[in-house]
DNA sequence: CAGAGTTCTGACTATTTGGTCAGCTTTTTC
DNA sequence: GAAAAAGCTGACCAAATAGTCAGAACTCTG
């Protein structure tokens, strides 16, 4: 050990931003066991000697850029308003998840593959919060079916599909080249998943997009 | 380097299976690089020496692993009859895909592995016989759309749902655990998740199912 | 059963990597 | 402006790990 102890300044801060954005990628691209603090040192143009002395070991490290990965989901997943009808509830979250990966593809992936690692160093905490959110939203599926608002459905079965498959998608770079022959992910392409997955959903639901896009 | 260049006989093969499913195992819960050979030495219950006198190095070792599971994946992947109505291709993929899953979660999760590094380690030839199929049915769902069998959707997307759906239920087990407060899935879990996604995906599609089960 | 070929392994090496530390430089504080 | 604190770093170190190798042990064949 030898970070932790002393004060923090201005400066101080900056050298730790640096450092945590460099490992943020060091641990997308290259999952904990493979990132290298070399490698995030380099990235982050400072010797590796200075990475230490902000954050104690590369399990410290690593903390500190999934505490920011999961402080930022579930930032997002936060709001769901009860009166929403089905349809505007389910399509804001879809939107919101596909934007979430395509502003943040790296803290996407970290999460990702935290999760298949199956949350090895994620805190009980933070584990906590992201299942709550999601048992609230499966809550609101089963009313609305009681309701006979939406057809039946396995409310988690269905989050599942969502999240699956943003996750995924967002994940994939590289397999998407090598699978569907594209170059690189644009704009478009997010908001035409996203138009896809409204309206899987929606049929899924046995609902009709509220007003937008139709196309799937 | 150390391996190849001698005869093979059956003693030795043994070994090598051995060897090689110790691997698998490893591969499997630590990635490529967190795999270690001498813990796939323990496993196997040979000492480490032997490992690289079967395989010259860790890399070789990957790839005979990674072999084994696309060539599995491949074969389950490949018939698929035109003349059959929607429904059935549509359901035969999708408990396939989930029978797969379950037994083989090993390979599975090696397989979503390597998609998720962007196959960086899969030869050329894997890779296309990977994506030829998938092109195969997406043409397939074209057809259907065109002869207004079934509701128009993004073929591409479609399939990713299904794939990334299976995919990503096979590789939590830890998650599902975690989030959805399973303790482990059962053949049970596994039906249930392939009636589902059955009904999902062919009220995506427009369509009935068209005999099993119902519900979703 | 003898010799050739194959299989096996303990003991080793080379390298990579996370982590330490003494002391230098810069910034802050009084 | 000087003492204290914080920031910084080159040069190390210890541990882990992939890979090597000489030769022992085993197996098969003629």
């Amino acid at each position: 050990m030898t970070a932790t102890g002393r004060k923090i300044t201005p400066i101080g801060n900056r050298r730790r931003d640096q450092i945590l954005r460099a490992a943020e990628a060091e641990f997308e691209k290259y999952g904990y066991e493979g990132a290298r603090i070399q490698r995030i040192a380099d990235l982050a143009e400072v010797p590796k000697a200075n990475v230490h002395y902000y954050f104690a070991s590369k399990s410290t490290l690593y903390d500190a850029v999934l505490s920011n990965v999961v402080d930022l989901w579930n930032a997002a997943l936060a709001p769901i308003d009860a009166d929403a009808d089905p349809a505007t509830v389910l399509e804001d979250y879809i939107r919101m998840k596909v934007e979430l990966t395509r502003l943040y593809p790296a803290a996407t992936r970290i999460f990702a593959q935290e999760m298949l690692g199956g949350w090895q160093h994620l805190s009980e905490h933070l584990k906590r919060e992201t299942r709550a959110w999601t048992e609230h939203l499966a809550t609101e599926i089963e009313n609305w079916i009681r309701q006979g608002r939406i057809l039946p459905v396995d409310p988690f079965h269905l989050i599942f599909v969502i999240w699956a498959t943003t996750q995924h998608y967002a994940e994939s770079g590289t397999q998407v080249k090598s699978i569907y022959r594209k170059n690189s992910l644009t704009r478009q392409d997010h908001d035409r998943l996203a138009d896809s997955l409204v309206t899987m959903v929606l049929r899924v639901c046995g609902l009709e997009p509220v007003g937008h896009d139709q196309r799937a």
